[in-house]
DNA sequence: GCAACTCTTC
């Protein structure tokens, strides 16, 4: 048959958009988009779900087929096509009307790709709803569904919910498991992940559940949220003995890991000695030098050795490249790779990096005329990059532009507000600075909690700021007065601009001082012996004052810190960064 | 016949 034939070529050979209009024109004029149901919804899947074809056409010839359908063949390509696309919450809306037309009734696959779209568009409610229709229409028996519903709570964030799932469920097997476990690893529990990444290693799970290559990368993504090198070395250690460590997706997942557990060195072996490298595995060895402030180092793998390679960079190489850049202060560099990007048209994010590496060092009219010259509207965090630069080098011009560029944003963050008032409280306003407090009452403005962990002997240490939870915290903050007094007797200053409350400066410098990553440290020296290595993790940027005594504690007591930021690693050695105050 | 879990950015 003539359409059958077609439709086997485009399967087999991809097209355009073209032939598959051709194709659609074809089955309409000879009636068998009516009368043939399985080339209707091969043509349907084809036009959802293919590159070349195109959702709302898929959408607009679903609308002609015959009604009420006999099968859930059509509605099921296209909400699948749905649910795969670029916006997948128009799905419920789709699988509603199905529902009310009923004949069909969702079947097990109905149900499978809408979870999936409503996980994407992370719905939770819209995940229990399907959760009570799986009850209902007793498809509980189904593993892959039931598997897809526990990766829908896990991605809409209700972990207990996926745990709950997992715990009923009577049957499971790996990719049950590695659900679970992607699911925590990316949620504010990367612990428990880890946790169960252990009773997976450590009970003797029938075949169908053992771990696999996926349940390594979810434990390697958990393991780098979480910072621990024990706990790296460890999953390397399992994935070596299993036979899954020649997988390049676990060596992509070890490097990154590596790299964010502080261990540079490792993350490149790992890379180095991957044989067949994707565009991943480059990225994610760009990104842990450029964490690492190896500018240097980053330029010449991408210039070097990435392009002469087989992969071609694509946007995130670029980013990394030029974050690599902005950690070390290479100017010029940055600029040169920005403006050869070549077969990537900078997004945002680029446009960002450059912005924000022309602003740290202090080339503000240019950073400025960047942000004009930029073909898309410059977002929240643009504005946040400038008024950074801005209150660096204490321009108070550039620094109202963008916070009122924020304001009128609708920015909710405390750090846009403390920034503004840093500028006035340097240039002596203090009018201005009280105005900002005024606003800052008026304006429910949001302050994201600052903590910090540091681990000793395994077990996880977290702290926020002036926090009094950890049950040694008379014994830390006693350490924190000795800690203060040695690094004071070696000229530390408190900055108290980085203080916006209206306080008495002797209590700023006590706010300062009881700052998250300065009780991390703290504990650190309490809990560990003399010139033990610390190593801090910190949710936010690493502050300013924090920063100039992390210095002088790695000085005053011979001890290797190293500091985890939001951005970035600083190792403070002997009274010196390794970021060079370059950040 | 159509389905589940995975790496690089915040």
């Amino acid at each position: 048959m003539a359409a059958e034939a077609h439709l086997g070529w485009l399967l087999g050979r991809g097209a355009t958009f073209g032939h598959i209009k051709q194709l659609h024109a074809h089955l309409l004029t000879t009636g068998l988009f009516r009368r043939s149901p399985p080339l209707r919804t091969a043509f349907l899947e084809l036009c959802a779900l293919s590159p070349f074809g195109d959702i709302t056409h898929a959408l607009a010839a679903f609308r002609s087929t015959p009604h009420p359908a006999t099968t859930t063949n059509d509605w099921n390509a296209v909400l699948r096509g749905i649910a795969a696309g670029p916006d997948p919450s128009g799905a419920l809306a789709l699988f509603a009307r199905m529902f009310s037309l009923s004949p069909p009734r969702p079947d097990a696959l109905t149900l499978s790709f809408a979870l999936r779209a409503t996980s994407r568009s992370s719905a939770l409610p819209a995940v229990f709803q399907l959760h009570a229709l799986t009850l209902r229409f007793g498809l509980v028996a189904d593993n892959r569904l039931v598997t897809t519903l526990l990766d829908a709570y896990a991605k809409c964030s209700a972990p207990e919910a996926a745990l709950q799932v997992f715990d009923e469920m009577p049957l499971r097997d790996v990719a049950t498991w590695n659900a679970l476990l992607a699911g925590l690893a990316l949620g504010p529990h990367p612990h428990t992940a880890l946790a169960l990444f252990h009773r997976m290693v450590s009970s003797s799970l029938p075949d169908r559940e053992t771990p696999n290559e996926i349940t390594v990368v979810a434990a390697a993504s958990a393991c780098a949220q979480l910072g621990s090198p024990r706990d790296a070395t460890a999953i390397h250690d399992f994935a070596r003995r299993r036979g899954l460590d020649a997988d390049v997706r676990v060596r992509n997942a070890l490097v990154d890991a590596y790299a964010k557990c502080g261990a540079l060195d490792r993350a490149l072996d790992v890379f180095r000695s991957t044989g067949s490298k994707t565009l991943v595995s480059w990225n994610a060895a760009l990104l842990a030098l450029a964490m690492h402030g190896r500018g240097a180092l980053a330029l010449r793998l991408f210039e070097t050795e990435m392009l002469r390679s087989t992969v071609a960079p694509d946007a995130v190489t670029y980013l990394a490249v030029l974050c690599g850049c902005v950690h070390a202060g290479l100017v010029e560099d940055g600029l040169r790779i920005f403006y050869s990007m070549r077969g990537v048209r900078p997004m945002a994010k680029h446009y960002g990096a450059v912005v924000d590496l022309l602003g740290r060092a202090g080339r503000l009219s240019e950073a400025r005329d960047l942000v004009d010259a930029m073909p898309m509207a410059p977002d929240a965090v643009l504005w946040q990059t400038l008024l950074g630069a801005a209150r660096t080098h204490g321009d108070v011009a550039l620094a109202e532009q963008a916070a009122r560029k924020l304001a009128e944003m609708g920015s909710k963050g405390c750090g846009d507000y403390v920034l503004l008032s840093n500028v006035y409280a340097a240039k002596a306003r203090w009018g201005d600075v009280g105005r900002i407090r005024d606003t800052m009452q008026g304006n429910d403005v949001r302050k994201v909690p600052g903590f910090s962990y540091t681990e000793v002997d395994g077990a996880v240490h977290r702290f926020l700021n002036g926090d009094t939870e950890h049950e040694q915290w008379r014994k830390i903050y006693r350490t924190l007065e000795e800690v203060e007094a040695r690094i004071r007797a070696l000229g530390h200053v408190p900055e108290t601009a980085h203080v916006l409350h209206d306080i008495e400066e002797e209590d700023k410098e006590r706010a300062l001082y009881q700052h998250s990553e300065k009780l991390a440290m703290a504990f650190g020296i309490a809990a560990t012996p003399a010139r033990a290595p610390i190593q801090v993790i910190k949710n936010l940027r690493i502050c300013g004052d924090c920063h100039a005594a992390a210095k002088l504690i790695s000085r005053a007591y011979g001890r290797v810190i190293t500091v985890r930021d939001r951005a970035r690693f600083h190792r403070f050695e002997g009274g010196e960064c390794s970021c060079g105050d370059y950040w």
